[in-house]
DNA sequence: CCGATGACCAAAC
DNA sequence: TGTTTGGCCATCG
């Protein structure tokens, strides 16, 4: 790993618990970055680095935008409703109800 | 090595 | 109240 920020980033992702959703804001506040949004998406964009549940993070509409959903329509909803994540008939995450609780941990 | 971009979000006018 | 620009950092060309 050659950034500690892009790190750090994917370690909040991956304490996201399944069935659970988080946007690419609260991640990069969680980092202590609420203006990195934009490289939690790249840090994810380069899944490279280990198993890391990409598929658990939308943007703040919930919508499933992802690159490796980009190639294969559906996947990453597809991901999040084999974990119990509810869908809006939009298409769209509901983050009203699924959307990740960092404080709910502990 | 340098420039531009990218799965976004929120403050500012 | 609504639209627009700025920001952060690693990776691609």
């Amino acid at each position: 790993m050659s950034g500690q920020v892009f790190a750090a980033f994917l370690e909040v992702v991956r304490r996201i618990p399944a069935g659970k959703a988080a946007t690419y804001g609260l991640v990069a506040r969680l980092a202590g970055m609420p203006r990195c949004a934009r490289t939690v998406g790249f840090a994810l964009a380069g899944c490279r680095d280990s198993s890391v549940p990409c598929h658990r993070v939308v943007d703040r509409f919930g919508g499933t935008k992802a690159a490796f959903d980009v190639h294969a329509p559906g996947t990453q909803r597809a991901l999040l409703e084999a974990e119990g994540v509810p869908f809006r008939p939009d298409g769209t995450v509901d983050l009203e109800q699924c959307l990740w609780d960092p404080f709910s941990e502990g």
